[in-house]
RNA sequence: GCUGACGUAGCUCAAUCGGUAGAGCAGCCGCCUUGUAAGCGGCAGGUUGUGGGUUCGAGUCCCUCCGUCAGCUCCA
């Protein structure tokens, strides 16, 4: 084989032998003219490059197109690029920071005298579709610490970013028409192939994050390869605000939010505590059933308390302040593991009683930054469905498992798929690299004997030990926190807590957090938009709204809504206006099932039923048949109608 | 907390250049007696978030504080 040939090898086994020099550009070519159009960059040796990059020796390149999953993140790349192209020509003073692609598109931080204004969007955009015009090049070159600075030399933030490397490091920078940028790549060919896009929003943002460094204002935006799906995504954030739980909590007259009361605090109204209590209710008969016993423990409680438990030390900036009470300090508390361990030590235990689960729906107060607020998601005051698990090192594996299925039981009856993530050692961390491996290797182990499948978040377990998140998924596809098990390798320590073995020696227990829907506030807003109101019937607050036709058939409407009362079924009359307003009324609050009485039904003894959403498409039953279908469905939690 | 935007009736929104705050829905009172997403009429509802300033005159311009929203950071 002559020397300036060079072995290409595809993902399909196949080989090409190409002169020296060649760019996956040319082995496209190669391949054919279609492939050389939609091909974006390549995938040479495991490492994504620009196309046009020459290879260096026999490689095997994969050629990337806008199929492939690699090929969204580097259009949306690219897209902040020209967008920072477009900023830089319509505001020459700006200084560029950074500008990643995101999850769902991309921003660019910029550093300017004057805030953009939704206005400048447009501009902006319409600048962008000049430089997607003009069909720039995205040219990459290597350059020394050195030529970098004096690139750069008008850029501060640049030159900040600069000083991280060393003069030894290889440098890249990308040019497209009159911007150029310090970036790894790679990117799109040249700016002609971004079609699809749009900016959406500014807002500040610290310069690398750090609240003590600089604003810059920073702009998102998103982009497609196809016009369907960039609807697509525009169709989904508007859904998204059509289910926003705090509209809805409104009209639905779920909970309130009170000025007077303070920010971040939540006012229950009865429909709202309606819906809250039947999740606890659920959850009470669930975790019984699973051997909990239920506890509760006050709103406040000594100071000292917090620092037996380091709370004091690793959480003071998020625990309401102290107050003097006849020369004790007391704190809310912003946790319920120490007050389930003082329980725990109320009695000398003995290895016979473990486990001992402990549950319990206990309110905490943690301050929250006033700017982080947000509904019924992000608050002040919350209660959570909270419980502890003591029990010995050989019972881990049994409780993890029992666990697994309690948290299975109560996710689908809502309806939400999940993934799950096990957590690793951070950095910071109590406990030796031992027992954490040790800790990891069970939870994995359960979760493996289980054949659930689960992602690794190095690293990212709390500093007393590792953990498992269930991350939900809502029914239009955001995800959503969810149950967390935790172990815990600090507070045993810190409290001392002990039972007596088998072979009567002090030992001390391992303990297990583990919370389910996490804070009820947060939960319900959740639920709130992932059913975008329409609450199945085992939780919605008016369950059956019954509407005689005309006042003469009030007084049957009446009793039968006695009926259903009695039966427990939440159910009110609706007699004022007309029929079709009670209709548009009831299908506005969302109530399950509307039943008209009138004069075709008072002879048979049935009702017409109108399911939520179905229109005129309903059904004539008889009515003790219909309380006996409510019952069952409600009984067994479905989750329609 | 910080940056920016916003704050008018319970809700959704109007109010020209600084010139008497207005509508729909909801509420209340009547009439209608209703057959599947708004029957008709009337009434009431406001110190325009708060406090100050500029002005003959402020919802509108300026400042303060409060709150909300989009983010930054953090988390249930």
């Amino acid at each position: 084989m002559s020397s300036d040939l060079i072995q290409v090898t595809l993902p399909d086994g196949m080989s090409l032998e190409l002169p020296a020099g060649s760019t996956s550009r040319d082995v496209a070519l190669a391949i054919g003219p279609g492939l050389a159009r939609a091909a974006l960059a390549a995938e040479v040796g495991g490492k994504l490059v620009d196309l046009d990059r020459p290879l260096g020796s026999d490689a095997a390149v994969r050629l990337i197109t806008e199929r492939d999953p690699e090929a969204l993140p580097l259009l949306r790349h690219s897209s902040a690029h020209i967008l920072a192209t477009a900023v830089r020509t319509l505001r020459p003073g700006a200084e560029i920071g950074f500008g990643p692609a995101i999850e769902e598109g991309f921003y660019y931080d910029f550093g300017v005298e004057e805030p953009f204004t939704p206005g400048d969007l447009e501009a902006f955009e319409a600048q962008m579709r000049d430089v997607i015009a003009s069909d720039y090049a995205f040219e990459r070159r290597r350059v020394t610490k050195a030529e970098a600075a004096e690139l750069f030399s008008d850029d501060p933030l640049k030159l900040e970013r600069l000083e991280e490397f060393t003069d030894d490091d290889v440098i890249t920078v990308y040019r497209d028409g009159p911007f150029l940028d310090l970036c790894l790549g790679p990117h799109l060919p040249s700016t002609g192939r971004l079609r699809h896009f749009k900016l959406l929003s500014t807002a500040g943002a610290y310069w690398r994050g750090d609240e003590s460094r600089q604003m810059l204002q920073r702009i998102y935006g998103t982009a497609f390869f196809r016009r369907r799906d960039l609807e697509a995504h525009i169709e989904r954030l508007e859904e998204a605000k059509r289910r926003d739980h705090r509209t809805l909590g409104r009209e639905l007259d779920l909970f309130t939010v009170d000025r007077r009361v303070g920010s971040g605090l939540i006012l229950w109204r009865p429909n709202g505590t309606i819906v809250r209590d039947e999740i606890e209710a659920f959850e009470r008969e669930l975790i019984l059933r699973h051997g909990y016993r239920i506890v509760c423990t006050p709103h406040i409680m000594s100071e000292r308390l917090f620092e037996i438990s380091g709370h004091l030390e690793n959480f003071a900036d998020n625990m309401f302040g102290a107050m003097e009470l006849e020369g004790g300090r007391y704190r809310p508390k912003p946790m319920n593991c120490p007050g389930h361990i003082c329980l725990f030590q109320a009695e000398q235990r003995s290895y016979r009683e473990l486990p001992i689960r402990y549950a319990e729906f206990g309110t905490v107060y943690r301050y929250e930054r006033s700017g982080v607020l947000h509904g019924m998601l992000r608050v002040r005051g919350f209660t959570q469905d909270d419980a502890h698990v003591f029990c010995t090192r050989e019972q881990v594996p049994d409780e993890i498992e029992a666990l697994l299925t309690l948290v299975d039981e109560m996710l689908t009856v809502f309806g939400y798929p999940y993934t799950v993530v096990l957590a690793t050692r951070p950095e910071k961390a109590l406990g030796t690299p031992g027992e954490w491996n040790d800790a990891i290797s069970v939870l994995a182990a359960v979760l493996d004997r289980r054949g659930v499948e689960y992602r690794v978040d190095e690293g990212g377990g709390a500093f007393y030990g590792p953990k498992l998140d269930f991350e939900l998924i809502d029914a239009i596809g955001r995800p959503w926190q969810g149950p967390t098990v935790q172990l815990d390798f600090n507070l045993p320590e810190r409290f001392a807590i002990e039972y007596i073995g088998a072979d009567n020696e002090r030992r001390r227990p391992v303990m297990l957090h583990r919370v389910l829907v996490g804070s009820m506030e947060r939960f319900v807003g959740g639920l709130i938009e992932h059913y975008a109101g329409a609450f199945p019937l085992w939780l919605a607050p008016e369950q059956v709204r019954v509407l005689p036709v005309s006042e003469a058939w009030s007084g049957e409407a009446g009793e039968f809504v006695a009926a259903l009362g009695e039966s427990g079924i939440r159910a009110t009359i609706a007699r004022r206006e007309s029929l079709s307003y009670r209709i548009r009324e009831g299908e506005l609050r969302k109530v399950p099932y509307m039943c008209v009485i009138g004069e075709r039904e008072v002879s048979g003894g049935t009702v017409a039923v109108r399911i939520r959403g179905r229109g005129r498409k309903q059904e004539t039953v008889v009515r003790g048949v219909f309380i006996e279908q409510v019952l069952h469905d409600i009984r067994h939690r479905a989750p329609g109608p």
